[in-house]
This record gives structure tokens, C-alpha cells and sequence, in this order.
RNA sequence: GGGCGCAUAGCUCAGUUGGUUAGAGCACCUCCUUUACACGGAGGGGGUCGGCGGUUCGAGUCCGUCUGCGCUCACCA
């Protein structure tokens, strides 16, 4: 670009920056993919989709803007970046939303219904019950709204994302690539469809994984119980949970424990139901627990299942999926009449139920004491989990193949972690598995599983022979089409079929986020450039579910690790380090803060963060960022305002070339803490050049840069303060976007976002970087003098005299002329040797 | 109870393989209306590097130990 064509603003401001490029951004398809021709040519990224369904916090604008700003960097480094944008849509999450937005909740019996309209004043208490059709419709209907939402959040915080390339988990090409992950996981024998004791949640009347698993304190209350063996003796138990008397199998003690050594391969009988059960021994029994010898339940907690799979007790659950005992007595009960006072009860009255059986008939001991437990809870819930017995489906994740297990362990010693120490968090998980990964729903808005059951002649269905959709059918719901073979007139008839009624857990579709966006199966050119992918970013908390499953899935189906490398960001907590939650009430809200202060801003605040590092919010740090990007457009302004383009070899002055041998360093730096993803450090390399450059350089030559009489000395100042500026601006691009590219474009050809990285090519290597240290420090004594004695910087100098060793004095020979230019120094300059550190006296007029 | 991380200025954090007097920004104090920038600039004060012990000529840095904080998993009769 020639002079004439340099426009410069006349007052430069940051606002309004972020509209304007965003839109030129858009649409110049700035930051489109384009595909080149091998692999190495590509950086690719495993972006999150964030849950639509929340609502996006100051955490998430930190964390994506820690990968975008990687992202631009491999971009200007010549890299063709595939950063895709997904919203997890699909899943329980969304139907919670829709249910308390419209006021609405799906019942699949009802028929569907073309006209319906949500209720006008939604009532959370008095849900109006909908088709399993219309209320998929308005889950729809709801994420289209919320995506676009956070579509303008991202293009305002400036993620250079390529909006082409934007997927949702519910979307048809989405539930193809997992309805065909998962019927390849079944053919190879790693899915399987089990009958076992399951954690449920009564509320939302599904099973849940234990990757979902969150434990709470939970009060309640011990209750001292008497058995009674044959000749009337009692045994003493206690239990937080006396309601699951009645589905009572066994006492427990620990083999070693004195107490009960005689009472083992006895039989005792409950106080209220007279179940006869075995006293058994297994070391999972805790002596210093309770009375030191258990009431085993199907189920009360995951001891229980333990105990009931090792020691083949029978199943006596009569808690049903909807959290209330079952109506029928149970044919195990012998006082049948005692269990009519539980029938159909929830268990929270069944428990008092049963404490009034046991207090008349004297087998409660003393008063319940008060305890505060811990109870499970799926992590969206607010009841405590029950354990049932249900169908569900699972894939092998090494918790209980130990083969498989120590694969996925290699792979987690593959898998790059940023920061590394972020590893033992994956291996922890994957050696405390305790069962594989339970990926089916009793859910609607989801994946469906691609298959339907024979019924037999009872209209029973065969679970052992499950009819699978072909490969090229999918995506298939099987509720809506028939099964091959079979016509809708067949369905839920003996001898006909029936559809998988469940859907895919929200984690079994973003478990295949690699697969989705690579376009496996649908794309194999993109497939072939993009896969396995170079980094995964996401936050710690979901390094057990969101990082651990795609590499569970990537290895069974393509035995390699989904990425090379996992970068790992911390929270936003809030000053007093607690985490943000809306229940507290320390949320910030992200379009707040970056209206506040600009995007640039806040992105610079976010890239301070280092990877894995929890990180406080506080606004007096935005403020930090925006002076930045201020003084960005000053100092452009300025430099770009001396006029005269001038060449890299118009460079000729020793304190010009000086500068600039520096900022091959500050490049170099600044390089390799990003090749290391270490974002923090090459934005602090560049920021610190940047200061000292605006506060020193910048001021020592400023005159010079002006001066017509010196056109050589000139123009190698104008030279060097224009190639430092276009370094600067590059260096700055992947921290702020839209400042940066502002003032590239008033004397630049295209975007700076794909303009090549600074390379220390660029710059003459001649320079001599002492110099530079040599006379800032001279600098900073002059003012000094000027501000201990309280006076203007313009005061001039009547005398100035350096003292230091005779290298130090050479240099400052060589700036001796820009020196008195800053100093405003009329009189002599005198240089004394000595060895000793620079010594400067000023003296004032 | 297990694992991981953290502890350096009032606040937020750097401090690379142990090496002069421990750094930055914010905040604070003083000064400067200086034509790139008052959304600015210059200068300054402020730390026994959580405690104790050890290795070493030398420890913020290495080892041990204790304390406190945070996260996470497990147990929850």
C-alpha cells in the first residue's frame, strides 16, 4: 500500500469494532476452511458444543478464547485451522429447559397434535402433559432460538470459528454418525443390552450413568433395629433406610469379626415382615460401621449390589421406577399384612411406615438418632438415587475388562495433556471404573437406538435378537418406521416387533464430537485432513466423561486417540475463589462485561489465565486489557502519522538496528511459548516489548522520526518504527482481533488474520540488544531526576554525565544524540570510565 | 481415606537446569495539562518467598515434614 492510500482515523476509538469486523469477517468468510491437500497442512480442533440448554458464562468466554487464540496463531503460521462450532442440543438438559419454558412435559401415550400451543403462563407445578412428537417439535423449536443467542456471543467475543462447519448433536447427520458408531460397537460385541441393577432417578424416570454420579449431604436418621434368630435372641443392625426392610436378604459381617463369628450360616428373621434370611461374611463388611453388621438390600447403595452379585442373594426390589414401592405384596413377605401399610407408597412415607410397624411391635431400639449422610444424586436431580433393576444398554469402557482398561490407560499416556499434571485425573478415573458405560436413556430428545425386538407369540419381546437398521438407513427412529422386514401394521402385535423405546444418553452422541465434525463416514476427504484431530480443549470437571468417552469410542472404533493433544482451562471463580453459580448469584454475565469493556478487552484478560489455572474475576483487570488495545491504535496512529513508508533497509543507526535485533527475540519467544500453548507467556514477551517500545524507543527517536534535516537518520527511525509496528500488530492479532485488525487495514492489504506470523527473517541481525538495555536504563535516570525534583519532563539539561565501564559508555555514545532530543538536554554530555555500574548526573536548569 | 494442585508485595500472578540486591501488573503515594494516547505519562514506597528440619560454598527454587486452602474420586450400615 502506498502513502496516499494509508487512512488514518482521526480520533481512533475502540468502539464500534467489534460490529464492524465481525460483519466484514462474515462476509469475507475470513475464517472458511479451506481444505488443502494433506493432513500436516491442517490444524484442527475439537471444539466444545456447549449445552444450549444453559447459558454461557464469563468461564466459557475465558476457555474459548484460550483455543481461539491458538487457533489464530497455527492460522497465521500458514496452518488451514478446521475449527468447528457444535451445540449439544440433544439430551435431558434441553427437555428440562422446554419443560419449565413452555410449562410443558412429554407423556408418549398421548397422540400427537397438530395445533397444539403451549400454555401462555407456563406453571411449573401443573405441566400440561404433551405428545412425545410435539414436545420434540418445541425442544426444536426452543435450542433454534437459544443457538442463535449464542452465535452472537461467540462472533462478538470474535471466535474465528467457520460457521460453515457448525453442527448440532441432534441434528440428522449427527444422529447417523452415532446411531452407526454404536450399531459398529454392537456388531464387534462392545455394546451389549443388560438386565441389572441400575442407578435411577425417580424424578426424571431415567437411568444414570456414573460419570453422572454427584454425592450430597443428605440428612436422616439412624435406626437401631432387633432381628431375632429361631430361639427368639435378637441381632441389632442399623439403618438410614428402614422403608427396605422388606427387601431385606441378608446380614453381612466381616469374616474376622468376633462379635459374630457364631452367628454365621445362621438364619434370622426380620421384626416386621418375618423374612427369614442368612447371616453371611464378606470383608466389604466394616466393624466400626453402624453395629458392624449390615442389612443387605436390593439395593440400598452400591455395597449392596456388591454383596448381592458376589454372594448370589436373591433380588427382593420392590422400589419401581417411579420411586414408590410396588402395590403387590411381594411373595416373599409373610406377614402380608404388614406390607399393606407400604403398598404404593413413596419411600419417604413407606420409611415412616415402617418405624411405626417397628415401634409397635418393639423392635426399634431407643429413638432414631439424626445423622447427616452422604446420598448419591444424579447431578441434574434433587432426590436421592434408587438402585433398580431395569434393561439398559451398555459399551465397554474397561470397567470390567481389565484388557480394555490398561489400553485406555496407554492411550491416556499418549494423550498430551496441557497442563500435563491434568493426566492423573483421566488415569484415576479410568483405574476406579467399577462397571462399564451405561449409554441408554428413558428419555425423549436424543439419539434413538437404530433397532427394534421380535415379539414372540405372547407379544413378549426377544431382547436377545434385536433387529438392527441397515448402515444406509440411518438415521432411523424406530418408533416412526418399522423394522426391516416388518410393516407398521406389525408393530407392538405378537409375532410382530418392537421398537428400542430408549434414546442415546446426551455423552454417548458427544462422545463422537470428533467423528461429527470430521465428517467420518459422510466425508472421507475431510475424514482424511482433519482426523485424528490436533487439540481438545475443554475444562477439568469433564475430563471423566466429555475427554475419557471420545477416547473410548475413537479407540474401539478406530484404535487410535481422537487428538493429539488435550488443553486443559480453568474456572472463572469469583473473588472470594468460589465457584460461580447462578444459586449464589455471582454469575457475571458475558455480554456485560464485553459491552463494558470491548471484546478485545476481555480476551486480553482471558489469555492472562494460564491452561488448567482456576482464575478470580475481577474488573479492574479488564481495564488492564483495554488500555492495551488503546494505546494499540495510538501508537499505530502515531508511527503510521510520521508518513514517509520506509523500507527495512533504510534501517541504518545502531540504536534503530538495536531495537529491532530485540524484537527478533521478543519473536522468537513468543513462537515457541505458543508452540508450547503457553499463551500466557507469548502474550506477556509481546506486551512487555510493546510497552517499553511505546514508553522508550518510541520517545528516544520521536524527534528524529520528525527531523527533515536528517533524512537518513530519519528514515531509519521512520523505517523501524513502521516494521516494528506491522510485528506488533501480528504478534497482538491472536489476543485482539478486532483492534488489531482495525489498525492493520489503515496501511494493509487483507486481514492480519492471515497475514504470516512474524518471523525474525524479517529483521536485520545486527543489532546490538544491549544497546537497547543500555539506554532505557539511562532513560529511566534522566526522568528520575526530573521527578525527584518535582518538575516537568520538559525542564531542560544544563549537563549530563554517564559513568560506567567503557562498553557501556560506547553505547551510549551511539544514542547520545536521540538521548538529548528526549532528555531536552541544551548542554554538554560528559562520559567518565569506571567499573562500576552506570552512574547518571543530571543536572536541571 | 486416596489422588491432584496451590501457598512469593494489600490483590492477581511470573520466577526456565539452585547462583549478584526476588520481578510484573493492579491498588497506593508524589509529580507532570508533554501536539500518538488524561481511556495518558514519569518516579516512588511496599515482600524474613506458609512453618520447621535437611542437602549445599550458596535454597523462593532440591529433599523430608507439618499446617492451611482448593479440586477430584471413593466410602456413606
Amino acid at each position: 500500500m502506498s502513502l496516499e492510500n494509508w487512512q488514518l482515523p482521526e480520533k481512533p476509538a475502540l468502539e464500534g469494532l467489534e460490529a464492524k469486523w465481525s460483519a466484514r469477517w462474515h462476509a469475507d468468510g475470513t475464517y472458511a476452511f479451506r481444505r488443502p491437500t494433506t493432513r500436516e497442512q491442517v490444524f484442527s480442533i475439537d471444539t466444545p458444543p456447549p449445552t444450549v440448554s444453559g447459558s454461557l458464562h464469563v468461564g466459557h468466554v475465558f476457555s474459548y478464547t484460550h483455543t481461539d487464540v491458538v487457533a489464530r496463531y497455527q492460522r497465521m503460521n500458514g496452518k488451514a485451522v478446521f475449527y468447528p462450532m457444535g451445540w449439544d442440543d440433544n439430551g435431558l438438559p434441553t427437555e428440562r429447559r422446554v419443560q419449565n419454558y413452555y410449562g410443558v412435559r412429554c407423556d408418549p401415550a398421548i397422540p400427537y397434535d397438530s395445533e397444539l400451543t403451549p400454555p401462555e403462563k407456563p406453571d411449573p407445578k401443573r405441566q400440561v402433559a404433551i405428545s412425545r412428537r410435539n414436545f420434540i417439535a418445541l425442544c426444536q423449536q426452543l435450542t433454534a432460538i437459544d443457538e442463535q443467542v449464542f452465535e452472537d456471543l461467540w462472533r462478538q467475543l470474535g471466535l474465528s470459528v467457520d460457521w460453515d462447519t457448525l453442527y448440532t448433536t441432534i441434528s440428522p447427520a449427527a444422529q447417523r454418525v452415532a446411531q452407526r458408531a454404536f450399531l459398529r460397537n454392537l456388531k464387534r460385541g462392545e455394546a451389549y443390552l443388560s438386565y441389572a441393577p441400575t442407578l435411577w432417578d425417580v424424578t426424571f424416570g431415567t437411568a444414570v450413568a456414573q460419570a453422572e454420579l454427584e454425592d450430597r449431604d443428605y440428612p436422616g436418621f439412624y435406626h437401631r433395629v432387633a432381628f431375632h434368630k429361631a430361639n427368639g435372641e435378637p441381632v441389632y443392625i442399623e439403618t438410614t433406610r428402614p422403608e427396605l426392610l422388606v427387601s431385606v436378604c441378608a446380614l453381612i459381617a466381616h469374616p474376622d469379626d468376633a462379635r459374630y463369628q457364631s452367628l454365621f450360616g445362621e438364619y434370622v428373621s426380620d421384626p416386621v415382615f418375618g423374612i427369614k434370611i442368612p447371616v453371611l461374611a464378606h470383608p466389604a463388611a466394616e466393624p466400626d460401621k453402624g453395629a458392624g453388621i449390615a442389612m443387605c438390600c436390593t439395593f440400598g447403595d452400591l455395597t449392596d449390589v456388591q454383596w448381592w452379585r458376589e454372594l448370589a442373594l436373591p433380588t427382593r426390589t420392590v422400589i419401581g421406577r417411579d420411586g414408590r414401592l410396588q402395590g403387590d405384596t411381594p411373595e416373599w413377605v409373610l406377614n402380608k399384612a404388614a406390607y399393606e401399610a407400604l403398598a404404593g407408597k413413596t419411600t419417604f412415607s413407606a420409611r415412616e411406615a415402617v418405624v411405626t410397624l417397628l415401634r409397635e411391635s418393639g423392635d426399634l431400639i431407643g429413638e432414631p438418632t439424626p445423622t447427616l449422610r452422604k446420598a448419591n444424586f444424579y447431578e441434574k436431580g434433587d432426590k436421592p438415587l434408587e438402585i433398580v433393576a431395569t434393561r439398559q444398554w451398555y459399551i465397554s469402557n474397561g470397567g470390567r475388562d481389565l484388557t480394555l482398561r490398561n489400553k485406555l490407560l496407554q492411550r491416556g499416556e499418549e494423550l498430551a495433556f496441557t497442563p500435563d499434571y491434568m493426566r492423573h485425573r483421566y488415569l484415576n478415573w479410568v483405574t476406579g471404573l467399577n462397571g462399564d458405560w451405561l449409554v441408554s436413556r428413558q428419555r425423549f430428545f436424543g439419539v434413538p437406538f437404530p433397532l427394534w425386538y421380535p415379539l414372540d407369540a405372547a407379544g413378549e419381546p426377544d431382547w436377545e435378537h434385536p433387529i438392527v437398521a441397515g448402515e444406509a438407513e440411518l438415521p432411523i427412529d424406530p418408533m416412526s418406521q418399522p423394522a426391516p422386514g416388518f410393516t407398521e401394521a406389525e408393530r407392538d402385535v405378537p409375532h410382530g416387533f418392537t421398537a428400542d423405546k430408549d434414546v442415546m444418553d446426551t455423552w454417548a452422541t458427544s462422545s463422537l464430537t470428533p467423528q461429527i465434525a470430521c465428517g467420518w463416514g459422510e466425508d472421507d476427504e475431510l475424514f482424511r485432513l482433519t482426523f485424528p484431530m490436533d487439540v481438545a480443549p475443554q475444562a477439568h470437571d469433564i475430563i471423566r466423561t466429555w475427554l475419557f468417552t471420545r477416547v473410548v469410542r475413537s479407540h474401539l472404533e478406530h484404535e487410535s486417540l481422537p487428538w493429539h493433544r488435550a488443553t486443559i482451562s480453568g474456572f472463572v471463580v469469583d473473588p472470594d475463589r468460589k465457584k460461580m453459580s447462578k444459586s449464589k448469584g455471582n454469575v457475571v454475565v458475558p455480554t456485560e462485561i464485553l459491552n463494558k469493556f470491548g471484546s478485545d478487552a476481555v480476551r486480553w484478560r482471558a489469555a492472562m489465565a494460564r491452561p488448567g489455572a482456576d482464575s478470580p474475576f475481577d474488573e479492574s483487570q479488564m481495564k488492564v486489557g483495554r488500555r492495551l488495545a488503546v494505546k494499540i491504535l495510538n501508537a499505530s496512529k502515531f508511527v503510521l502519522g510520521l508518513g514517509s513508508p520506509a523500507p527495512v533497509a533504510a534501517v541504518s543507526e545502531p540504536v534503530d538496528l538495536a531495537l529491532l535485533a530485540t524484537l527478533r527475540t521478543v519473536i522468537a519467544k513468543t513462537s515457541s511459548a505458543f508452540e508450547t500453548f503457553d499463551y500466557t507467556s507469548a502474550l506477556e514477551n509481546a506486551e512487555t516489548f510493546f510497552w517499553s517500545f511505546c514508553d522508550d524507543y518510541l520517545e528516544l527517536v520521536k524527534e528524529r522520526a520528525y527531523n527533515a534535516d536528517a533524512p537518513v537518520a530519519g528514515a531509519s527511525a521512520r523505517a523501524t518504527l513502521q516494521c516494528s509496528l506491522s510485528v506488533l500488530q501480528r504478534l497482538f492479532a491472536p489476543f485482539m482481533p478486532f483492534v488489531t485488525e482495525e489498525v492493520w487495514s489503515w496501511w494493509q492489504a487483507g486481514s492480519v488474520h492471515h497475514a504470516p506470523w512474524p518471523s525474525v527473517e524479517e529483521l536485520p541481525a545486527v543489532g546490538d540488544t544491549e544497546l537497547t538495555a543500555v539506554v532505557s536504563a539511562a532513560l529511566v535516570d534522566i526522568r528520575g531526576a526530573k521527578s525527584a525534583a518535582k518538575t516537568s519532563m520538559k525542564t531542560e539539561v544544563s549537563a549530563l554525565n554517564f559513568t560506567a565501564d567503557a562498553a557501556t559508555l560506547a553505547r551510549l555514545r551511539l544514542a547520545e544524540a536521540d538521548l538529548k532530543a528526549v532528555g531536552s538536554v541544551v548542554g554538554e554530555v560528559s562520559y567518565t570510565a569506571a567499573e562500576a555500574p552506570l552512574i547518571v548526573q543530571v543536572e536541571l536548569i
